[in-house]
DNA sequence: ATTGTATACTTAACAGTGTAAAGTTAAAAA
DNA sequence: TTTTTAACTTTACACTGTTAAGTATACAAT
């Protein structure tokens, strides 16, 4: 009777094994230069075994991302216990999340680009872990419009400006590296700044 | 003597036919799905041809984009001219940004998020188009400070503030076009309102 | 205990990739 | 007319994602 769960947990263990030598590929030589052969060469199977446990690369990738969306969310949620000020959980969470694309930037340059590129359905579908990270966003947005300390126009919106203020910040860190950025923390704080400011005025 | 003219020009139209071959398919099928021999086929030669001109698959990706600056750069500065209260001009061209890149999502997603994969040296180096764009966003910047419409906070943070802002909405707008954004230009209009507002206060 | 069957994995193969090296052809220079 | 140079092509290599067919082992049924 155990016979067929232990099987299954073998299953299991040698799925997360895939994904846990994926992402550190991924991650360290990029989406793009990672061949299926070097991913089965890291866990010692043949190239074509991975095929048994995800539909294909994109899939691999897919789950790679899910993954990153979790440890932000979990990040992100961990912060939220601490302060009751909603206007200071929202300036934490946005350096929280901008600090997360800079401390994992390949992970967040798969979630958040690389994936929309193969997978056009965003991931951010309805039950989905995107959906959640951006439900956390809605939640502390609409807790600072109702104690009126940000200009009481529609959520949505609101909250569309914050992500796309932290989004553009983190990409650029990410991406232009050797620009001529003033300090990088002042920078950070300053886009914080400025758009809870702006959305206050 | 004409000889060497017509030879060096027709050379220069061939460069530039698969210059406009490589960006038609870029855009059209996205820069990993293109291979040397799709191009090549496009401009009926050889696949090995294109490297008499290019010295790889990246520097033909480089030399388009440098293309879609030259035209972000020409959009931009025939804005300019236009009005003479610099924060309108400030919002006309954050708005002009915005809807350059809604326009050629492909060619903004490939100068702004896939070359600097390949290319570290960020196509910002001195002298270079990148950096002449990021001059007209300072020069603007620069006359809003004086005239004391922006709080006197230093010219760089302030321009890299404002590029953040633009960059993240048409990156999210790009990426995630089924996300239930709110209505779109009211949505941009917002994202500009707020960060100009921001750095006002 | 022997047979049949499902499970987990591998081998072989296909059509495609970027690109280097060598080969070809035609025009210009001598 | 011969030699040299330039422009382009052919061939080839090592690699890619992925499918289909093959194999071996563990289980179930007789």
């Amino acid at each position: 009777m155990g016979v067929k769960e232990r099987r299954a947990r073998e299953k299991e263990q040698l799925r997360q094994q895939i994904l846990l030598a994926a992402r550190e590929l991924f991650v360290n030589e990029g989406y793009e230069n990672v061949s299926m052969r070097k991913i089965a060469e890291k866990i010692e199977y043949s190239p074509t075994t991975i095929y048994l446990y995800f539909k294909d690369k994109a899939d691999l990738l897919d789950s790679v991302c899910k993954e990153t969306l979790l440890n932000l969310l979990n990040t992100l949620e961990e912060l939220k216990r601490d302060t009751s000020d909603p206007i200071e959980t929202l300036r934490k969470s946005g350096r929280a999340y901008i600090e997360f694309g800079l401390k994992h930037p390949q992970d967040y340059k798969l979630t958040f680009v690389i994936r929309p590129q193969f997978q056009k359905g965003l991931g951010l579908d309805e039950g989905s872990v995107g959906e959640k990270v951006f439900d956390y966003l809605r939640g502390m947005v609409s807790e600072c419009i109702q104690q009126k300390i940000l200009r009481q126009t529609d959520v949505e919106t609101t909250g569309q400006v914050m992500w796309s203020a932290v989004h553009g910040i983190t990409l650029l860190l990410i991406d232009f590296p050797d620009f001529p950025w003033t300090e990088k923390d002042q920078l950070i704080d300053t886009v914080i700044h400025t758009t809870i400011e702006g959305l206050k005025a």
